[in-house]
DNA sequence: CTCTGGATTAGCT
DNA sequence: GCTAATCCAGAGC
């Protein structure tokens, strides 16, 4: 399962088309080593959050404190906090001056499984890091990690994924009706550390084919 | 300064 | 399925 040759994702990885980006990463494996040990897990689940232009992107409306690092070089972590209790891990993509980002939504938990389930407070692997304030949780990641280089070794990306998956395509959860025509929630399909916040009905879902075409409009890329 | 709502989760009905 | 928890960023004044 695990594959031979896999390397810490270089910048140029991150520096593409986001949707590009977010599709890559699934099969990679997200790692993290804040406390000295190495936590993480296989990405299964992403989101795209893409320019000024996209209503549930924090760039929407521009420049703050908050979002900058987005607009920055790729490969760099952008952590934020959410809801009073919940961390939100995000790896900055596309150019610099260009604000857009990878959410990581769901791991399959893979290196040091019981240290994740003690700070996740859980027995259950499936509840481990199937959520994207779970996995920060679970990795002990927080915003003082907010820009971290993601190409250094605290905290990186391994990858290709040398498996082939079934992906599928969705819209983004939790984003209400801004931008809810967008499928840019991408995920393995049947793999059960998926999110479950929210489920979609297969009518939401779409394959992997159709979904990019439709990313691709003009409409999405003006 | 004050107010509003959130890229969620856990726990209960 | 429903909602309280919990606190900060961003917007408005």
């Amino acid at each position: 399962m695990l594959s031979l040759n896999m390397k810490t994702l270089p910048r140029k990885f991150y520096s593409r088309n986001t949707i590009d980006v977010a599709i890559s990463l699934l099969g990679c494996h997200f790692i993290s080593r804040v406390d000295g040990r190495k936590l993480g897990g296989m990405i299964v689940e992403t989101e795209v959050y893409r320019g000024q232009d996209d209503p549930a992107c924090h760039a929407f409306g521009g420049r703050t404190p908050r979002n900058a690092i987005m607009y920055g070089d790729p490969g760099f972590l952008y952590v934020y906090f959410t809801y009073g209790n919940h961390f939100m891990l995000n790896v900055v993509t596309e150019r610099h001056g260009f604000p857009a980002a990878v959410l990581l939504r769901a791991l399959e938990p893979i290196y040091d499984i019981e240290e994740m389930a003690r700070r996740r407070n859980t027995p259950d692997i499936l509840n481990i890091s199937s959520g994207p304030g779970k996995l920060a949780r679970a990795l002990g990641i927080t915003t003082k990690h907010y820009g971290v280089d993601l190409t250094k070794p605290q905290i990186y990306i391994e990858g290709p994924s040398a498996q082939h998956h079934h992906i599928l395509a969705s819209p983004r959860i939790g984003v209400g009706d801004r931008g809810a025509e967008k499928l840019w929630r991408f995920f393995i399909a049947d793999n059960p550390h998926v999110s479950k916040g929210s489920r979609l009905n297969r009518e939401q879902c779409y394959e992997l084919s159709a979904a990019r075409k439709m990313s691709f409009t003009a409409e999405n890329f003006k």
